[in-house]
DNA sequence: GGTTAACCGAGACGGTACGTCATGTCTTGCA
DNA sequence: TGCAAGACATGACGTACCGTCTCGGTTAACC
């Protein structure tokens, strides 16, 4: 049998400790250089207080980033809805690249990336407590425009997140091209072209 | 001055040897356990050997991913062209979905991925070796597409190109979803909603 | 500032296992073909514990020697004094050129004077933590043969030892010549000729 | 059968070049760190042309000093005699040490003694090409010192040599005393009156 | 005087060992 | 008992040299 600590005991001020030391140390050398003991050290913690509470490194970032998330106003907020679906969806994508413009984020979401790529049972966990509900706050307002005849009534909203968002995040990912609000526009406008109820024109 | 090696005097011998190593031991054991090392050892090479031609380990693994390129018919090959457009791009991304499902082909990609994602420079060696090759066979096939009408003669066929792979690529790369035949379809529908000439329908 | 690895926390059975390794390789393999590795594997140790505690691979071979020599009853038992310094001196170097014979001590013993040769620190070291010692039990039963009127009364100790030594050390170190028993009593008795008291005839 | 290179074909200029580099580098960096490869670059020559010629690194070093000691005056030159045998043993006595005080020729002499510690075969080699023809100039000068009545015509003249010069020389290899001229004066004394005639006083 | 075999500088090769770094486990002593 | 500290066995890193092996280019002896 497997000796699990006691999460009680768990000292609230190490975990803080390490996820920003995790933080930091992406942002500043980078996912590939990043190693436990530097975390370790920055955090002022014994190695084997990370080794206790997280199976991975991956885990600690993943962690890490969580925490950001939830300080911040995103997995809480819905988008909003002004009823006209293309401003939002463009004033959301806009958003969304400048996001990814802002060096702070740009370390710790590769090193995400690269852990959830070679990692299924990270990526799982990374669905299910990041990406789902951000996922849900958009359908919500992918609802909404659906409601106001503004999007066709049958229309997969799985697929069009991934029509809208994929091309983004893959640009971003690979740096396969510029990301500019032009580009933001541009795919809201297509997706809007795809996605718009039968009979109907922009 | 850095020292550089004659290229003239490399083993071709020992070149492919590494190659084929390193591409075996990451089906076997994966990206992140792919160690220099090994690859060397499989090989029969010493480790000097690959440090001299190759700059990191990423190097490495895109050359493997390249010598199994060429050896294969994509970058030769053209799309076919039946006329129908519609039916063309549905057996190509049903052939692309099968491919990611190949469990030989996976961990290298994913390994490649994981590399180009932390290394600009390997992107971009990427992008050209690689993945614009690949980009410019299929634009020819949309271009025809276009003379035949049944795509938007003013499309801009970079943002096509994204618009049809990118969300198949990154449900694979996150494993956000499954890669079915049927999805395949539905993208290619959902694409030429979005890119066909105004005043028509489908 | 070097960090100093804390002393109250080292494996005296690591320690242990190290020199005693050491030990072994340089009479199986020679000095020569030592290797750190070699004896971090024998020793079954990973090769930081002894870089950790050891600054180079002279400084193990020396207190892999010391180690010998501190179980041994050399540094602690004084010489024979029966009142003759003849008799005496003769048993000691006729001992000396036994334990040059011994094949268990030719390895450790080249080994340590090749590193001690060309290093100067291990030199002083060896002096003080070894040669010293060992040369005041000499000087002590010479001490005790001036007192007896055998030997000037003001003859210079050190110069006497390298008298008695020196030739029979040379010979060994270089294999100038045949190490023999009749050779040890040859070097007494030229060393007292040169060191009796002067107006006398031995 | 081993295919043996032709001497007459070899290159003088190759070998001067690599006996100076392999001098110059002792001198340098030390007969720890004295590799072939730095010999070679030195020297600009090959690596094979020092394997062609010479077995071992030792051998290098070996014909390196041995080739410094042909061009000096020693081998050729008899030891002075100006009828008086403590005069002339001084003499040259404190021409030794004043050699060995000689940082040109310290390394040199250190890697070469380090080699023929360990290399049975190069001492040989050593004993027969430098150490017999130096010893025997020696000897000629003190059968003269026989014929004198100075020395004890009956003294083994090798341990002879070995008494006067192996302290010295174990002085200097084991740094274990300072080498001033009056310690070598003091040998000379103690040397002659160990071998002096017998009946006689100094 | 042309041929040819050997040496030459150069340096790639398969290896071994280096000394360093990070891993994940374990132990010690403090709070 | 959780923790900071850090020693430990393990193993990969990237580098330095080893001694062997081609590669062209002289170079010198022999036809």
């Amino acid at each position: 049998m497997v000796k699990q600590p006691n999460p009680t005991r768990r000292s609230e001020r190490s975990r803080q400790a390490i996820l920003t030391a995790a933080r930091e140390l992406i942002s500043e050398v980078g996912y590939a250089k990043l190693t436990i003991e530097a975390i370790a050290a920055r955090a002022g913690v014994g190695k084997q207080t990370i080794y206790r509470w997280w199976s991975s490194k991956g885990a600690v970032i993943f962690d890490a980033f969580l925490a950001l998330s939830e300080t911040g106003p995103e997995l809480s907020t819905a988008l909003p809805d002004t009823g006209d679906v293309e401003t939002d969806l463009k004033a959301v994508m806009r958003a969304t690249v400048a996001e990814f413009a802002d060096p702070a984020f740009e370390g710790p979401i590769r090193a995400l990336n690269t852990e959830i790529i070679n990692d299924p049972a990270l990526a799982a966990q990374y669905r299910e407590k990041l990406a789902d509900p951000l996922d849900e706050a958009k359908k919500t307002r992918l609802r909404s425009a659906q409601r106001a005849g503004q999007l066709a009534a049958d229309a997969d909203l799985d697929l069009a997140l991934e029509l809208l968002y994929a091309p983004l995040y893959q640009r971003w990912l690979l740096r396969s091209g510029p990301l500019t609000p032009q580009y933001a526009d541009t795919l809201v406008d297509v997706f809007l072209k795809a996605m718009r109820p039968e009979g109907r024109r922009s």
